[in-house]
DNA sequence: GTGATCTACCTCACCGCTAAGAGATCCACT
DNA sequence: AGTGGATCTCTTAGCGGTGAGGTAGATCAC
Protein backbone atom coordinates (compact mmCIF):
# COMPACT_ATOMS: atom_id res chain seq x y z
CA UNK A 1 0.00 0.00 0.00
CA UNK A 2 0.89 3.30 -0.80
CA UNK A 3 -0.34 6.79 0.10
CA UNK A 4 0.56 10.19 -1.23
CA UNK A 5 3.60 10.91 0.61
CA UNK A 6 5.12 7.03 -0.30
CA UNK A 7 5.01 8.81 -3.68
CA UNK A 8 6.81 12.06 -2.60
CA UNK A 9 8.91 10.14 -1.12
CA UNK A 10 9.74 8.06 -4.26
CA UNK A 11 10.12 11.17 -6.52
CA UNK A 12 12.44 12.72 -4.08
CA UNK A 13 14.83 9.61 -4.41
CA UNK A 14 14.22 9.89 -8.22
CA UNK A 15 15.75 13.49 -8.36
CA UNK A 16 17.31 14.01 -5.72
CA UNK A 17 19.10 10.55 -4.21
CA UNK A 18 21.78 12.22 -2.52
CA UNK A 19 19.35 13.71 0.16
CA UNK A 20 17.94 11.85 3.02
CA UNK A 21 13.87 12.55 2.67
CA UNK A 22 12.86 9.76 5.09
CA UNK A 23 12.35 12.70 8.15
CA UNK A 24 9.00 13.67 5.46
CA UNK A 25 8.15 10.36 5.69
CA UNK A 26 7.17 11.21 9.39
CA UNK A 27 6.45 15.41 8.73
CA UNK A 28 4.88 14.72 5.86
CA UNK A 29 2.15 12.65 7.13
CA UNK A 30 1.84 14.42 10.41
CA UNK A 31 1.13 17.85 8.29
CA UNK A 32 -1.23 16.15 5.48
CA UNK A 33 -3.41 14.60 8.33
CA UNK A 34 -3.82 17.30 10.43
CA UNK A 35 -5.00 19.65 7.30
CA UNK A 36 -7.43 16.73 6.56
CA UNK A 37 -8.95 16.36 10.14
CA UNK A 38 -9.41 20.50 10.59
CA UNK A 39 -11.61 19.80 7.20
CA UNK A 40 -13.50 17.10 8.58
CA UNK A 41 -14.62 18.84 12.15
CA UNK A 42 -15.00 22.30 10.47
CA UNK A 43 -18.13 20.37 8.94
CA UNK A 44 -19.12 18.93 12.33
CA UNK A 45 -18.60 22.62 13.70
CA UNK A 46 -20.12 24.22 10.61
CA UNK A 47 -23.10 21.87 11.49
CA UNK A 48 -23.44 24.13 14.47
CA UNK A 49 -23.24 27.48 13.32
CA UNK A 50 -19.25 27.56 14.66
CA UNK A 51 -15.60 27.01 13.77
CA UNK A 52 -12.75 25.66 15.21
CA UNK A 53 -11.36 28.86 16.47
CA UNK A 54 -14.77 29.46 18.54
CA UNK A 55 -15.35 25.56 19.80
CA UNK A 56 -11.58 26.07 21.05
CA UNK A 57 -12.00 28.42 23.31
CA UNK A 58 -15.75 27.51 24.16
CA UNK A 59 -14.52 23.78 25.02
CA UNK A 60 -11.42 25.60 26.60
CA UNK A 61 -13.87 27.11 29.02
CA UNK A 62 -16.15 24.29 29.41
CA UNK A 63 -13.64 22.10 30.56
CA UNK A 64 -11.15 24.11 32.85
CA UNK A 65 -13.13 25.25 35.75
CA UNK A 66 -16.78 24.47 37.43
CA UNK A 67 -17.58 28.61 36.99
CA UNK A 68 -16.66 28.17 33.29
CA UNK A 69 -13.69 31.11 33.19
CA UNK A 70 -10.35 31.96 32.64
CA UNK A 71 -8.32 34.28 31.27
CA UNK A 72 -7.51 35.55 27.86
CA UNK A 73 -3.92 34.52 29.10
CA UNK A 74 -5.06 31.35 30.55
CA UNK A 75 -6.86 30.98 27.14
CA UNK A 76 -3.73 32.05 24.86
CA UNK A 77 -1.78 29.68 26.39
CA UNK A 78 -3.67 26.52 25.63
CA UNK A 79 -4.10 27.84 22.74
CA UNK A 80 -1.55 28.14 20.41
CA UNK A 81 -2.56 31.63 19.21
CA UNK A 82 -1.53 34.80 19.55
CA UNK A 83 -2.80 37.40 21.67
CA UNK A 84 -3.93 39.41 19.01
CA UNK A 85 -6.05 36.14 18.03
CA UNK A 86 -7.36 35.67 21.24
CA UNK A 87 -8.81 38.88 21.51
CA UNK A 88 -10.77 38.72 18.35
CA UNK A 89 -12.07 35.63 19.26
CA UNK A 90 -13.62 37.05 22.55
CA UNK A 91 -14.98 39.42 20.60
CA UNK A 92 -17.02 37.41 18.21
CA UNK A 93 -18.07 35.14 21.00
CA UNK A 94 -18.79 38.17 23.26
CA UNK A 95 -21.02 39.82 20.20
CA UNK A 96 -23.14 36.61 20.05
CA UNK A 97 -23.76 36.07 24.09
CA UNK A 98 -21.69 33.36 24.42
CA UNK A 99 -18.88 34.48 26.98
CA UNK A 100 -18.76 37.38 29.21
CA UNK A 101 -15.86 39.61 29.49
CA UNK A 102 -15.71 41.48 33.13
CA UNK A 103 -12.50 43.25 34.70
CA UNK A 104 -10.47 41.35 37.08
CA UNK A 105 -11.25 41.96 40.76
CA UNK A 106 -7.63 41.34 41.47
CA UNK A 107 -5.52 42.48 38.95
CA UNK A 108 -6.52 46.06 37.25
CA UNK A 109 -5.00 44.52 34.08
CA UNK A 110 -6.77 41.15 33.80
CA UNK A 111 -10.17 40.17 32.41
CA UNK A 112 -12.22 37.02 33.29
CA UNK A 113 -13.64 35.27 30.60
CA UNK A 114 -16.88 33.51 31.18
CA UNK A 115 -19.28 31.42 29.36
CA UNK A 116 -22.57 32.44 29.45
CA UNK A 117 -25.67 29.77 29.87
CA UNK A 118 -26.18 30.20 25.66
CA UNK A 119 -22.35 29.51 25.71
CA UNK A 120 -22.44 26.58 27.73
CA UNK A 121 -25.48 24.85 26.36
CA UNK A 122 -24.11 25.17 23.16
CA UNK A 123 -20.70 23.49 23.52
CA UNK A 124 -22.37 20.78 25.50
CA UNK A 125 -24.90 20.24 22.97
CA UNK A 126 -21.89 19.78 19.91
CA UNK A 127 -19.19 18.66 22.37
CA UNK A 128 -21.11 14.79 21.91
CA UNK A 129 -20.87 14.92 17.94
CA UNK A 130 -17.12 16.39 18.70
CA UNK A 131 -16.13 13.20 19.60
CA UNK A 132 -18.10 11.08 17.68
CA UNK A 133 -16.62 12.78 14.46
CA UNK A 134 -13.41 12.47 15.90
CA UNK A 135 -13.81 8.78 16.87
CA UNK A 136 -14.99 7.91 13.39
CA UNK A 137 -11.78 9.60 11.71
CA UNK A 138 -9.74 7.18 14.14
CA UNK A 139 -12.03 3.90 12.42
CA UNK A 140 -8.98 2.79 10.48
CA UNK A 141 -6.89 2.06 13.79
CA UNK A 142 -7.68 -0.57 16.35
CA UNK A 143 -7.32 0.23 20.02
CA UNK A 144 -4.12 -1.03 20.74
CA UNK A 145 -2.81 1.18 17.95
CA UNK A 146 -4.52 4.16 18.89
CA UNK A 147 -2.87 4.17 22.10
CA UNK A 148 0.92 3.41 21.01
CA UNK A 149 0.14 6.56 18.53
CA UNK A 150 -0.92 8.74 21.07
CA UNK A 151 2.26 7.37 23.17
CA UNK A 152 4.79 8.05 19.77
CA UNK A 153 2.69 11.72 19.81
CA UNK A 154 3.25 12.20 22.86
CA UNK A 155 6.78 11.72 23.34
CA UNK A 156 7.65 13.55 20.43
CA UNK A 157 5.39 16.99 22.14
CA UNK A 158 7.42 16.15 25.52
CA UNK A 159 10.53 16.32 23.30
CA UNK A 160 9.91 19.19 21.49
CA UNK A 161 8.97 20.82 25.37
CA UNK A 162 5.37 21.05 25.11
CA UNK A 163 4.35 22.44 28.22
CA UNK A 164 1.84 21.40 30.90
CA UNK A 165 0.49 24.47 31.74
CA UNK B 1 5.38 11.95 32.14
CA UNK B 2 2.25 14.30 30.88
CA UNK B 3 1.83 16.71 28.40
CA UNK B 4 -0.80 18.87 27.89
CA UNK B 5 -3.01 17.06 25.97
CA UNK B 6 -2.93 14.45 29.19
CA UNK B 7 -4.19 17.37 31.46
CA UNK B 8 -6.67 18.61 28.65
CA UNK B 9 -8.11 14.78 29.08
CA UNK B 10 -8.15 14.55 32.93
CA UNK B 11 -9.48 18.20 32.64
CA UNK B 12 -12.69 16.52 30.90
CA UNK B 13 -12.87 13.56 33.02
CA UNK B 14 -13.12 16.19 35.77
CA UNK B 15 -15.94 17.99 33.79
CA UNK B 16 -17.53 15.57 32.05
CA UNK B 17 -17.34 12.34 33.07
CA UNK B 18 -20.02 11.25 30.75
CA UNK B 19 -18.05 11.95 27.70
CA UNK B 20 -15.50 9.43 26.39
CA UNK B 21 -12.59 11.96 25.10
CA UNK B 22 -10.24 9.49 24.36
CA UNK B 23 -10.19 10.34 20.39
CA UNK B 24 -8.49 13.60 21.90
CA UNK B 25 -5.48 11.94 22.85
CA UNK B 26 -4.46 11.42 19.30
CA UNK B 27 -6.45 13.91 18.00
CA UNK B 28 -5.31 16.67 20.13
CA UNK B 29 -1.64 15.75 20.09
CA UNK B 30 -1.72 15.77 15.81
CA UNK B 31 -3.29 19.05 15.67
CA UNK B 32 -0.65 20.69 18.62
CA UNK B 33 2.48 18.93 17.03
CA UNK B 34 1.07 19.54 13.59
CA UNK B 35 1.17 23.50 14.59
CA UNK B 36 4.69 23.62 16.58
CA UNK B 37 6.14 21.28 13.40
CA UNK B 38 5.15 24.15 11.25
CA UNK B 39 6.27 27.13 13.57
CA UNK B 40 9.72 25.43 13.73
CA UNK B 41 9.94 25.42 9.72
CA UNK B 42 8.79 28.96 9.14
CA UNK B 43 11.94 30.07 11.12
CA UNK B 44 13.95 28.08 8.52
CA UNK B 45 12.19 29.29 5.54
CA UNK B 46 12.72 32.33 6.59
CA UNK B 47 16.17 32.55 6.69
CA UNK B 48 16.36 32.08 2.72
CA UNK B 49 13.41 34.60 2.43
CA UNK B 50 10.74 31.94 1.81
CA UNK B 51 7.48 30.60 3.66
CA UNK B 52 5.70 27.69 3.58
CA UNK B 53 3.44 28.06 1.11
CA UNK B 54 6.31 29.22 -1.58
CA UNK B 55 8.48 26.03 -0.21
CA UNK B 56 5.71 23.84 -0.97
CA UNK B 57 5.36 24.51 -4.60
CA UNK B 58 8.96 25.06 -5.54
CA UNK B 59 9.59 21.75 -3.78
CA UNK B 60 6.40 19.86 -5.82
CA UNK B 61 7.97 21.39 -8.86
CA UNK B 62 11.45 20.24 -8.22
CA UNK B 63 10.72 16.75 -7.18
CA UNK B 64 7.92 16.37 -9.59
CA UNK B 65 9.84 15.28 -12.91
CA UNK B 66 13.29 16.06 -14.54
CA UNK B 67 12.00 19.33 -16.71
CA UNK B 68 10.66 20.65 -12.62
CA UNK B 69 7.15 21.14 -14.63
CA UNK B 70 3.62 20.75 -13.56
CA UNK B 71 0.63 22.55 -13.88
CA UNK B 72 -1.72 24.59 -11.59
CA UNK B 73 -4.39 21.46 -11.22
CA UNK B 74 -1.32 19.09 -10.61
CA UNK B 75 -0.26 21.53 -8.01
CA UNK B 76 -3.55 21.75 -6.24
CA UNK B 77 -4.11 18.01 -6.08
CA UNK B 78 -0.67 17.83 -4.25
CA UNK B 79 -1.59 20.57 -1.89
CA UNK B 80 -4.57 20.57 -0.27
CA UNK B 81 -5.53 23.95 -0.94
CA UNK B 82 -7.85 25.73 -3.18
CA UNK B 83 -7.45 26.99 -7.20
CA UNK B 84 -7.47 30.48 -5.81
CA UNK B 85 -4.68 29.82 -3.21
CA UNK B 86 -2.55 28.17 -5.96
CA UNK B 87 -3.06 31.16 -7.93
CA UNK B 88 -2.12 33.78 -6.26
CA UNK B 89 1.23 31.65 -5.39
CA UNK B 90 2.38 31.45 -8.43
CA UNK B 91 1.59 35.07 -8.81
CA UNK B 92 4.07 35.93 -5.57
CA UNK B 93 6.90 32.93 -7.69
CA UNK B 94 6.39 34.48 -10.53
CA UNK B 95 6.87 38.23 -9.51
CA UNK B 96 9.89 37.04 -7.86
CA UNK B 97 11.24 35.14 -11.15
CA UNK B 98 11.34 31.82 -9.25
CA UNK B 99 8.57 29.92 -11.78
CA UNK B 100 7.28 30.63 -15.11
CA UNK B 101 3.86 30.72 -16.47
CA UNK B 102 3.05 29.56 -20.46
CA UNK B 103 0.31 28.18 -22.00
CA UNK B 104 -0.09 24.54 -22.69
CA UNK B 105 0.16 23.87 -26.00
CA UNK B 106 -2.34 20.54 -26.10
CA UNK B 107 -5.01 22.60 -24.00
CA UNK B 108 -6.11 25.76 -24.24
CA UNK B 109 -7.25 25.87 -20.71
CA UNK B 110 -3.76 25.00 -19.16
CA UNK B 111 -1.09 26.41 -18.06
CA UNK B 112 2.15 24.81 -17.75
CA UNK B 113 4.52 25.95 -14.52
CA UNK B 114 8.35 25.84 -14.83
CA UNK B 115 11.03 26.15 -12.04
CA UNK B 116 13.63 28.83 -13.41
CA UNK B 117 17.22 28.24 -12.96
CA UNK B 118 16.82 31.25 -9.63
CA UNK B 119 13.75 28.80 -8.74
CA UNK B 120 15.64 25.59 -9.31
CA UNK B 121 18.99 27.16 -6.98
CA UNK B 122 16.93 28.88 -4.08
CA UNK B 123 15.01 25.26 -3.53
CA UNK B 124 18.07 23.33 -3.84
CA UNK B 125 19.95 25.56 -1.27
CA UNK B 126 17.35 25.46 0.83
CA UNK B 127 15.93 21.35 0.60
CA UNK B 128 19.22 20.20 3.03
CA UNK B 129 18.71 23.10 5.81
CA UNK B 130 14.83 21.68 5.18
CA UNK B 131 15.18 18.23 6.41
CA UNK B 132 17.71 18.78 8.71
CA UNK B 133 15.13 21.09 10.56
CA UNK B 134 12.78 18.14 10.43
CA UNK B 135 15.12 15.52 11.57
CA UNK B 136 16.64 17.29 14.19
CA UNK B 137 12.71 17.93 15.50
CA UNK B 138 11.97 13.99 15.14
CA UNK B 139 15.52 13.96 17.82
CA UNK B 140 13.12 12.50 20.46
CA UNK B 141 12.36 8.93 18.35
CA UNK B 142 14.44 6.32 17.41
CA UNK B 143 14.82 5.32 13.80
CA UNK B 144 12.80 2.10 15.05
CA UNK B 145 9.88 4.95 16.51
CA UNK B 146 9.93 7.00 13.53
CA UNK B 147 9.19 4.17 11.36
CA UNK B 148 6.13 2.51 13.81
CA UNK B 149 4.98 6.59 13.67
CA UNK B 150 4.89 6.54 9.89
CA UNK B 151 3.27 3.22 9.33
CA UNK B 152 0.58 4.17 11.88
CA UNK B 153 -0.31 7.48 10.24
CA UNK B 154 0.10 5.91 6.96
CA UNK B 155 -2.79 3.77 7.87
CA UNK B 156 -4.93 6.28 9.06
CA UNK B 157 -4.16 8.15 5.88
CA UNK B 158 -5.47 5.57 3.82
CA UNK B 159 -8.69 4.65 5.84
CA UNK B 160 -9.17 8.45 5.51
CA UNK B 161 -8.61 7.59 1.75
CA UNK B 162 -6.06 9.98 0.95
CA UNK B 163 -4.72 9.80 -2.48
CA UNK B 164 -1.91 8.45 -4.11
CA UNK B 165 -1.92 10.66 -7.33
C1' DG C 1 -22.56 19.64 -35.59
C1' DT C 2 -25.11 21.15 -31.52
C1' DG C 3 -26.06 21.61 -26.74
C1' DA C 4 -25.03 20.12 -22.13
C1' DT C 5 -21.65 19.26 -19.03
C1' DC C 6 -17.15 19.21 -17.24
C1' DT C 7 -12.56 21.02 -16.45
C1' DA C 8 -8.77 24.54 -15.88
C1' DC C 9 -7.57 28.79 -14.29
C1' DC C 10 -8.51 33.08 -12.43
C1' DT C 11 -11.06 36.97 -9.73
C1' DC C 12 -12.62 39.04 -5.65
C1' DA C 13 -14.91 39.90 -1.21
C1' DC C 14 -14.28 38.41 3.15
C1' DC C 15 -12.12 36.34 7.17
C1' DG C 16 -8.87 34.99 10.89
C1' DC C 17 -4.22 35.14 12.18
C1' DT C 18 0.39 37.18 12.87
C1' DA C 19 3.70 40.63 14.14
C1' DA C 20 4.70 44.68 16.16
C1' DG C 21 3.84 47.62 19.49
C1' DA C 22 1.03 50.72 22.78
C1' DG C 23 -0.76 51.44 27.36
C1' DA C 24 -1.71 49.97 31.87
C1' DT C 25 -0.56 47.41 35.89
C1' DC C 26 2.06 44.35 38.82
C1' DC C 27 6.13 42.95 41.31
C1' DA C 28 10.94 42.36 42.95
C1' DC C 29 14.52 44.79 44.46
C1' DT C 30 16.88 48.45 46.39
C1' DA D 1 8.78 54.86 48.08
C1' DG D 2 10.86 54.48 43.49
C1' DT D 3 12.45 52.15 39.55
C1' DG D 4 12.90 48.76 35.88
C1' DG D 5 11.39 44.76 33.97
C1' DA D 6 7.67 41.55 33.28
C1' DT D 7 2.90 40.69 32.29
C1' DC D 8 -1.84 41.48 30.56
C1' DT D 9 -4.91 43.05 27.09
C1' DC D 10 -5.92 45.41 23.07
C1' DT D 11 -5.00 47.71 18.38
C1' DT D 12 -3.91 47.63 13.61
C1' DA D 13 -1.68 46.82 9.10
C1' DG D 14 -0.81 43.33 6.19
C1' DC D 15 -1.04 38.64 4.51
C1' DG D 16 -2.59 34.22 2.78
C1' DG D 17 -6.43 31.37 2.54
C1' DT D 18 -11.43 30.17 1.49
C1' DG D 19 -15.66 30.06 -1.14
C1' DA D 20 -18.41 31.59 -4.63
C1' DG D 21 -18.49 32.44 -9.05
C1' DG D 22 -16.92 33.80 -13.91
C1' DT D 23 -14.83 32.73 -18.49
C1' DA D 24 -12.89 29.92 -21.90
C1' DG D 25 -11.88 25.66 -23.74
C1' DA D 26 -12.57 20.53 -23.90
C1' DT D 27 -15.51 16.51 -24.07
C1' DC D 28 -19.41 13.68 -24.70
C1' DA D 29 -24.13 12.09 -26.24
C1' DC D 30 -27.00 12.27 -29.75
Amino acid sequence: MADHVDLVLAQWSERRPDLDASPMAVMGRLKRLATLVDGELRRNFAAHDLDSASFDVLATLRRSNAEHSLTPAGLMRSSMVTSGAITQRLDRLEARGLVTRKPSETDGRGVQVTLTKAGLDLIDAVLPAHVATEDRLLAGLSTEERTQLADSLRTLLESLGDKTD
